[in-house]
DNA sequence: CATATTTAAGACCATCTTGTCTTAATTATA
DNA sequence: TATAATTAAGACAAGATGGTCTTAAATATG
């Protein structure tokens, strides 16, 4: 798998903060609720995203998490970095220690420049770039398609 | 991680077995000395691999696996899909099942295309053309770099 | 035929990832 | 201030992956 299920949970839960248009607080129940992800796994996950300033949160009632920085300036790499760390875009295809660095595999030159693909695939896409597609096409944050990108104003 | 260990492991001994010039049976235990990877473990994988046809065995003294096809006709993509399966090359970047069917996740379109990039690449390379590029260039597919390509002539 | 060597098969354990649960700390609100 | 709601922290369980070990089956060789 390319990144693991923390990571595609917390860029969903991103999506999802996102695409509110005012930047309020949202429980992390209700993003739970509609991601359809367990509540308590989502919050280790998104406890994650806060410490490294990604979010923002605040306890109690009212309380929950929200973006830190503009959903355009936020981009997926960022998450990956966070969750997963950057071993996918830095690691020797083969498992071999120092990818690059002295000798290189066989397979170096090949997975170097697919490794950038997928780098530069991460560091160019915005939260908002996907937002503003999903809203478009209307497209599934969730598996059965049951999340519709409401403009959020409660 | 893109690949598993075990298909990493899978990778090396097939680029070890593909760099033997005279295609002759060679021990699971002198594989897993060169390469340094453990003896029972490479077995179960090699094991996988000879189920699937890509490689064959035979017990006993002098016995051992070797390719059961030329190396030049082994491509990247069939140890990955014997070891780890299609998944890599199929499944939606947000985990949502049926990617590209009905409605798409937001990132498709952009995984699509890096996915294919990753898919090409594996489909692209045999294991002669690294075994070519790794004598010419005495490249390394052990830790320590201490495997260098000698023609094994035993 | 007896023996040693090798792969085949699968039980078993360790480690990592995923997921659940409990408790504590914080905070808005009545 | 009391209460309820929420995040924070971390123990714990379940499952997947990685790795070890034992036994069986096959086979070359003396
Ligand atoms: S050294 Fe193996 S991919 Fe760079
Ligand atoms: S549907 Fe998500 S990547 Fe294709």
């Amino acid at each position: 798998m390319l990144l693991s299920k923390s990571c595609i949970y917390g860029m969903r839960a991103a999506l999802y903060l996102a695409s509110s248009s005012n930047n309020k607080y949202i429980s992390i129940k209700q993003i739970s609720n509609d991601l359809d992800i367990s509540p308590h796994f989502l919050t280790k996950i998104l406890q994650e995203l806060t410490r490294v300033d990604l979010l923002e949160s605040q306890k109690g009632p009212t309380g929950g998490v929200r973006l830190k920085r503009a959903g355009d300036e936020v981009t997926l790499v960022e998450i990956v970095a966070a969750i997963d760390g950057m071993d996918l875009l830095t690691e020797c295809a083969l498992g071999l220690p120092g990818c690059g660095t002295a000798k290189p595999c066989p397979l170096h030159e090949q997975w170097a420049d697919t490794r950038d693909e997928i780098k530069k695939m991460l560091q160019d896409t915005t939260l908002s770039d996907l937002v503003r597609k999903g809203k478009e096409g209307n497209l599934r944050i969730t598996a059965d398609g049951s999340f519709d990108w409401l403009p959020k104003e409660n």
